[in-house]
DNA sequence: TTCTAATTGCAAATAACTTGCATTTAGAGA
DNA sequence: TCTCTAAATGCAAGTTATTTGCAATTAGAA
């Protein structure tokens, strides 16, 4: 969280209270969120506000955006270098994050330079496929 | 395609003059496409059409959505067993397929039922490197 | 050819996303 | 600490995307 906060000066960008929020609810959850919720949990900050801030902290690198091929996507913190990938349980809603990267896999076949990539999956979790 | 439209017939849906043309808009398509080009590709096909049919064919497993983090979603035509993956040139806009299967690796890993998934990249692509 | 359930196409509703602008505020400098 | 300004916020209103309802049409089984 420091490290973030200390990034966001760097950047030139205000340390808000709306900011902080996001920030506390990203932190504190195992997984990543749609805008709908972190507005939800951020207890009385604007929808826009939290729009925004989402979209700015993306562009800067900040957070990370992952779509399960609903409606809405999802952020989460960058904590790390790589660039964390998810497994959500279509039955009981969890989401949980893999630790696989094929990014210099792809990087090798295709010759791309590349600058994004996302990578999710649906299904069932050992629990619920009892 | 007449595959496809047995698969159709199989499933006791009917073959329609809107049906044929996605299926056809798909089939010429070397990318994913969003539901907007595809009407646009149409040629006189109604969005809600369109729309419900994509929703529809997709939930039968014809078709595939992926999604490069933009707004709309894209899809494209299963023809093989495995469903493939996409690299967007963020310069020039082209859509390549990738020839990568992780999906035993996933499964593996996680021990769930995979029953969903989507990998994107999005990156400058040879030509535009230069 | 007849008939019926499936499908279509329009219109209208909902939901998601984005912008404009007046007000407020963080934090740099006095 | 106080002042000041650009950055950020919050509301409202706009745009775009998605979804639903329903009467009219149509595929294809009988």
């Amino acid at each position: 969280m420091e490290k973030l906060l200390s990034r966001i000066k760097e950047l030139g960008l205000k340390i808000t209270v709306p900011r902080r929020q996001i920030l506390n609810v990203l932190n504190e959850s195992n997984k990543p969120l749609t805008i709908s919720e972190i507005v939800n949990k951020c207890g009385g900050a604007d929808f826009t506000t939290v729009f925004r801030t989402v979209k700015l902290f993306s562009s800067k690198g900040l957070l990370q955006s992952t779509n399960f091929n609903d409606k809405q996507l999802r952020y989460s913190l960058i904590k790390k270098d790589n660039h964390p990938h998810h497994i959500l349980c279509k039955n009981c809603g969890k989401i949980e994050e893999l630790e696989i990267c094929i990014i210099d896999k792809v990087r090798k076949l295709t010759d791309y330079r590349i600058v994004d990539h996302s990578m999710e999956f649906i299904g069932i979790c050992p629990e619920c496929k009892k």
